[in-house]
DNA sequence: CTAAAGCATGAACAATTGCTCATATGTTCA
DNA sequence: TGAACATATGAGCAATTGTTCATGCTTTAG
């Protein structure tokens, strides 16, 4: 196959072995992007307090605002984000509602990162 | 011990047990604003689709931007907060720029995750 | 029933983010 | 030395995000 270089391509492949490797090896785009979703969820600092939190107990709305020093809006609205993302879960009681980890890999998945984190504020 | 309760609060605590329970097993805020800087930074399925393929193989900056479809700008400009968050390292050999994943735990991290979003789209 | 407590939610606004475009830097080759 | 290539980077812009404020919903107490 003589194939010539394509002159309309603005970005030229230099490692026609190396692309042909790593695509045939890449997961499929939806879960990368589900993935990339989560982390999402879990990089801002008060979802992720939040989920700290949650990780030692259930805990109400109510204080979950007097523990992290936010307003109940502020809390209730990052709850829901983190609800919609099954990273949590609710039950109510009277009108106090309790939330807590809705998956246990949630909380592994922080203590590693946890752990490199640590690592790398030593070194 | 009488308390009165505190009536200027905006908000109150409804259970000062659980309140004191986890204030005292809550970790620091500096680790826990760190792994949200770092999961910050997974958060965007550009960077994501970056670290498995990375996660696969060395590469260069333009056979990443073929492989994505993205512009070799753009690549560029992720690769270079993938090298101050120290999630990737560079090599430079002649004009070319080759970028691997500069820690084994962050392969690590990724995979958990990905395990954690693959149960979740079957259930 | 009414008032208050606990929580949810929509609108709005400032701040951040990711990409594009233009251009600069550094390297190789003729 | 000059042209071409690979990459880096700054400015600018549209889109997204996190919080506040005001208000609505649901449940309990009186």
């Amino acid at each position: 196959m003589n194939r010539e270089p394509i002159e309309t391509c603005e970005v030229s492949v230099i490692h026609e072995d190396v692309l042909a490797r790593v695509k045939a090896k890449m997961p499929d785009e939806e879960p990368v992007y589900e993935v990339s979703e989560l982390f999402k969820v879990f990089g801002d600092s008060t979802r992720a307090r939040i989920i700290c939190a949650l990780n030692i107990e259930e805990m109400c709305v109510c204080d979950l605002a007097v523990l992290l020093g936010m307003t109940q809006s502020a809390i209730s609205h990052q709850l829901r984000l983190l609800k919609v993302a099954r990273i949590v879960r609710s039950r109510k009681q009277g009108r106090v509602v309790y939330y807590a980890l809705d998956d246990a890999h949630i909380g592994q998945i922080f203590a590693m990162a946890f752990d490199h984190v640590m690592e790398e504020m030593e070194g």
